[in-house]
DNA sequence: GACGAATTGGACAAGCCTGTCTAAATTTGT
DNA sequence: ACAAATTTAGACAGGCTTGTCCAATTCGTC
């Protein structure tokens, strides 16, 4: 009943079950504790597992800090690209739909457990893995960007915004949105709800004061319409 | 002959000379191997020293470890004030005049030594020691954003922006500028000139793109000869 | 040159952590 | 219910680190 589809040989539960779960507890306490500070008891206490399982699944120390980067910087990819597919391409209020996207993509990647975990890990940690966090260099941030500057390609195409470097305006979008956070995000805390949205609504503006179309009068007076 | 004005019983030359090089070591060790994982001896050997002499100097790990952020804080933050203090009030060529103040920020405070150990000992061991850094939050950014919002009001009631809220112009001013830089920041890396300069130039331009006066046809003409 | 303070190198105890090993207990599939 | 695999608790060695102590040495000053 447990098993359904899959009657592998291989132990089907609690065994891939138990794997999760001291990669989770190793992601908190890495993030915690810094690598050199994690310790590997806490990690199985707080994965309700003893230190045994740990190095049965995981072999060593340094494997298991590598197993966390990895999944984290999966799971972050997949959401971000699964947000990124949320870009309003064919806008009806530009403003509120960039302003609605960058509230997502901040709430869903940016802001949760696992992307405060990555940021953290990868600031930390960057420069001892270079291999690791170039990977996620060049899956993450480096195609999102590349995403986002096509899609505000296409947006300029379509005559709603004026935009010289498409790229360029990705990572300023990125910034902007994201300027009122930065303190937060530095010290580790998570920023309310209210505090992205705003953040996300002044930047979006600001966005828009600098890219929104202005030759055509109608473009400019719907923009303002909702300021 | 070395004391000269000053003939205090104190000793009075290297003992101060090696205080200051066993916390420069220990900034660099503590930023390179997290806290947990900075080693006494390693820092004593860095800093030339005996590791004796550091108990010396500051008496236990943790004692060194805050007198490095204190010390790290109150340049940063004399830096910060004084290119502040160079901010174009009366600017013969706004976006020129911006983009220079913008490189020296990011010079002079941000990917300099100082700059860039305080921010990664902040993300590292910010949660650690909450009023450690809360007292460098408030008198760092805290008072640079206050600071560069008035300088921005100024220039708004001047006429040579147009501003809404200053204190958010601040924050996104910053956040611009160092836009293209994230990354590198994230990874502990040092921006070269050149890309600071570039991401430099680019924020500026959205940022005036963004809050440059339109009204007078003179101002906009002056910011867009320079394009 | 002589004095006192600071520095040095090294030894040292105590504690912590990693990673291994074992035998017992538990879970899983059949 | 049985057999195999997995998990557990605990002990354990080895290594590393912190912080202290001390005798010998160096340094700065008079």
């Amino acid at each position: 009943m447990k098993h359904g589809v899959s009657p592998d040989t291989f132990p089907p539960r609690s065994h891939e079950a138990k794997r999760v779960s001291v990669v989770d507890a190793a992601a908190s306490v890495f993030c915690r504790e810094g690598y050199a500070g994690a310790n590997i008891d806490l990690i199985a206490a707080e994965a309700g597992v003893s230190r045994q399982t740990v190095y049965n699944h995981h072999g060593d120390k340094e494997k298991l800090f590598v197993a966390v980067v990895r999944d984290l910087t999966e799971r972050c990819n997949a959401g971000i690209f699964a947000t990124i597919a949320s870009f309003p391409d064919q806008p009806t209020d530009l403003e509120a739909d960039l302003i609605a996207f960058a509230v997502r993509m901040n709430r869903n990647c940016i802001c949760n457990r696992d992307g405060r975990f990555l940021r953290k890990l990868i600031q930390a940690e960057g420069e001892r893995y270079p291999e690791l966090f170039a990977e996620w260099r060049e899956q993450g941030p480096g195609r999102t960007w590349s995403a986002l500057a096509a899609r505000f390609a296409r947006l300029a195409f379509a005559g709603h915004l004026s935009i010289g470097d498409p790229d360029v305006a990705a990572r300023q979008f990125f910034a902007l949105v994201n300027a009122e956070l930065q303190i937060t995000f530095m010290l580790g805390g998570v920023p309310t709800e209210e505090e992205v949205l705003r953040s996300a609504t002044n930047g979006v503006r600001t966005f828009l004061g600098a890219f929104a179309r202005r030759k055509s009068p109608a473009a400019k007076q719907a923009a303002l319409a909702h300021a």
